[in-house]
DNA sequence: AGCGCTCCCGTGAACGTTCACGGGAGCGCT
DNA sequence: AGCGCTCCCGTGAACGTTCACGGGAGCGCT
């Protein structure tokens, strides 16, 4: 019979190593997790044994019978985009105060690899948190049971909990700021993965209408600095009256710096710049970026404390508490 | 009696649904997971029964009974360092490929939380990819029989595979771009994290030295931006006649940019400044950073190849097939 | 009436580990 | 001699789930 590539040998069990050593499976435990009671000869005789078994433990058997550990899962659409790399960091911060295991899932920003790991990921943790784009009964049907906690997104049901970003005063006060330098035509950099425009738009709308300003300059930006730049040329072509720019968020902003700067115009003098997150990758480009800037840290510790309250059965965390606010943080470019 | 904090409530079983819901947990099973086999309003009853008992499987029991997933663990020092920002997303992406999932431990570069780590990660994955700073012999005796990729370390010993970082000829070639350009007073701002000095000022050395200028121009930095530019300061205090920098990686030469601007220094033209890394961030400074670029992609699917075959008991990756090459990409900061 | 088939459900066993407990051997002390 | 103690080791049970298998009820067909 000619062996499959699928055939795995069988795997090896504590039992092995303790025929193998001539032991009970009790002493193997014994050697393997440094507890007493044991002769040091046949702890060095288990362990040698199960090195040549090429011995690994069942974290699944450990697991079940010391209940001890917990895990979440974390998803993100994208690690490299500066702004998930500041939330999954605190993230496992506060995970790891807590001594709790962090599962990160990147799903590349396509829906495809969003589904599969929600298909998997129930098996995987106690709880997750993330960003997700499916709706929220799709996101029901896969976690049924588990906590969940949402980033940034309003939640429609009560079933989720979210933390929600406020940044309606922030944004207010960005444009607030930018009128009383003198700007009156102040162009939106909004993102374009949705249909609808963000909520971050809205808040500018309001702004700019009380401010008595065309709320109309807008124009859509790939979340890249590549997008920024982009979208930065449609918008000066359109409107070349442009003076100033507010953008979805930082890494458009930075864009933004960049492309102003190959076209000669110089930042803030003939063109200011504000984004929206308050990353710190804004403080090492030039000029310094000004921004609508939210506490990721106390994003993710937040995130932690109410899937921390859900899992234990405490009282959990209102919707007025779990809010993060963004605000205005004026550096080099506005 | 006072119930104490720590009193758990039982954990709600897949019997305790069973009885709730009036039927065999084989049942409940059936309707958790989607099976057939199974009268509709049976299910929905037992759905029923189980939201309201607040019930969450058991993932160590459901992992022992079906093993069909494998999970790896990752150990980073920081994970807002760009360069492991990268490096871990790379990992990820390979890693969900091959339908792995990844735990990530960001041990904050303290040896204290780094040991913690390595206590416990024992029992929660297959096998690590990490980049540590203790002892091997401490590895060794938290990662018994456990596969073990090791990323831009040198291995002393056979136990551990290990990817190496080849930044020789990139750094030579970089050396020799800037004797090219006219430089001969070249600095270099080394890490000083370790009291030794790193392998890349070894290559720098070997490069100034072999075109004959003074590799003695060298300084401690911070592995921030920060650090860079203190670094900068001090390396021009001592040694004013330096136009040309040399950097341990890409967030001090970036730190290096931001400081040289803010000295009235202008790059390249006063002072040229090549990095180490080739991080995206890299590409988004002004004036873009010249480095020596390591593709961080494949340095996470290199390493998650080689605990592939660790598990698998395949044939592994040799030594001379665990590099990856860093070379020279210049941009417009030299 | 008897047979086979589908639909639905339940019981014993197994996954691989740690916990609780029991107990033998050996030694020193009274 | 008897007792208690320490050191070392082994056996049954338990953790909570899925798998394999058995089987009853109901229905249609010959």
């Amino acid at each position: 019979m000619v062996p499959t590539s699928g055939t795995e040998p069988r795997k090896i069990t504590i039992n092995d190593v303790a025929r193998s050593a001539g032991v009970s499976r009790q002493t193997v435990s014994r050697a393997l997790n440094d507890k007493g009671e044991i002769d040091s000869d046949t702890k060095q005789r288990v362990l040698d044994a199960a090195r040549a078994l090429g011995y690994r433990p069942s974290r699944f058997a450990r697991g079940l019978v010391r209940q001890d550990t917990m895990t979440i899962g974390l998803v993100i659409p994208d690690l490299l985009n500066p702004f998930f790399t500041e939330v999954a960091a605190a993230a496992l911060e506060a995970a790891r105060t807590r001594g709790w295991h962090v599962v990160v899932y990147d799903t590349a920003d396509r829906a495809e690899e969003e589904r599969g790991t929600l298909q998997v990921i129930s098996s995987q943790v106690d709880a997750v948190i993330g960003y997700f784009s499916c709706s929220e009964s799709e996101l029901e049907a896969s976690t049924r049971g588990m906590p969940v906690v949402l980033i940034g997104r309003e939640g429609g049901s009560t079933r989720f909990s979210s933390i929600r970003i406020d940044g309606e005063e922030g944004v207010h006060a960005a444009v607030a700021h930018l009128v009383a330098q003198g700007h009156t035509r102040i162009g939106m950099l909004d993102h374009h993965t949705r249909a609808e425009p963000s909520i971050r738009y809205e808040w500018f709308t309001a702004a700019a209408v009380a401010h008595g300003i065309d709320a109309g300059l807008v124009v859509g930006a790939d979340q890249t600095a590549d997008g920024g730049g982009t979208a930065l040329r449609t918008l000066l072509a359109a409107h070349p009256e442009v003076t100033a720019v507010f953008t979805f968020n930082d890494i458009i902003a930075i864009g933004v710096l960049r492309e102003a700067r190959r076209l000669g115009r110089s930042v803030p003098r003939d063109l200011a710049v504000i984004g929206f997150d308050g990353l710190q990758l804004g403080a090492l480009v030039e000029p310094p970026l000004s921004s609508v800037a939210l506490d990721t840290r106390q994003l993710g510790a937040l995130a932690v404390e109410q899937v921390a309250r859900l899992l234990s059965g405490l009282e959990t965390l209102g919707a007025e508490d779990l809010v993060v606010r963004a605000e205005l943080r004026l550096s080099g470019s506005a």
